[in-house]
DNA sequence: TTCCAGGCAATAC
DNA sequence: GTATTGCATGGA
């Protein structure tokens, strides 16, 4: 069963899914790509927002920031935002990790690093490969809980393999490309979100039928 | 009521 | 080095 694949039948049965939502003013979604330095930091807090936590919960939490003008690094670092940010749960580690990431932000001039992301106090390798693809288009494959399920479900990974063989097994087996990339990732999502959320994992799961 | 959500750092072993 | 635990809200 070839990666590329899974990825057109998926796109099939759900659509394109133009990741990284972005809740505008008006709260609507945009197009996958950030268009200017405003939106690249609010990819970058709905990253960090969204560890553990629905998306749900983290759009009110950005609401919340864009109502008090708090969603820029300089007043992130100088405000306390736990109201805010409460709906998103664990809001005091999420303040921290937030004004973390403001003071990198500030410095920052064009692209991060994977490594430098790594170094930041809140940022693991799923968030890290979350804002360098989402954020600065930078083709890393995001893995998270629901890759790790549904892939090792299909066997096409092993149920030891760590962070790292899961992306890199992505990135081997496909075209490098950030576009790409962005909807697989949110094509995982939506499928495990209909398949793969409560046990038993996987039943229906029409991929399963897929050579 | 219980379970789960687009994890992470600290701690235990 | 890997396994476990605390963090917290809101929806199904």
């Amino acid at each position: 069963m070839e990666l590329a694949r899974i990825y057109e039948r998926l796109l099939e049965e759900y659509g394109p899914q133009g990741w990284w939502p972005i809740v505008s003013d008006k709260c609507e979604y945009g197009v996958n790509a950030p268009r200017n330095r405003k939106e690249v930091f609010e990819i970058c807090v709905g990253a960090i927002l969204t560890q553990n936590t629905s998306w749900l919960n983290v759009e009110k939490a950005l609401l919340n920031l864009k109502k008090g003008r708090l969603l820029d690094p300089g007043r992130i670092i100088r405000s306390d935002i736990r109201e805010a940010i409460r709906p998103a749960g664990y809001y005091n580690q999420k303040e921290r990790k937030l004004k973390e990431f403001s003071r990198f932000f500030i410095k920052l001039e064009g692209i991060p690093s994977r490594e430098e992301l790594l170094g930041i106090w809140g940022i693991g390798k799923e968030t890290a490969d979350s804002i360098l693809l989402y954020a600065f288009n930078v083709p890393s494959f995001v893995v998270d809980a629901y890759t790790r399920r549904i892939f090792s479900g299909l066997k096409l990974v092993s149920d030891d393999a760590g962070y790292d063989d899961i992306r890199l097994f992505f990135e081997r087996n496909l075209e490098k490309d950030a576009e790409l990339y962005k909807e697989f990732h949110a094509l995982i999502v939506e499928h495990a979100k209909r398949y793969y959320s409560r046990k038993p994992y996987g039943r229906g799961c029409f991929l399963k039928r897929l050579k």
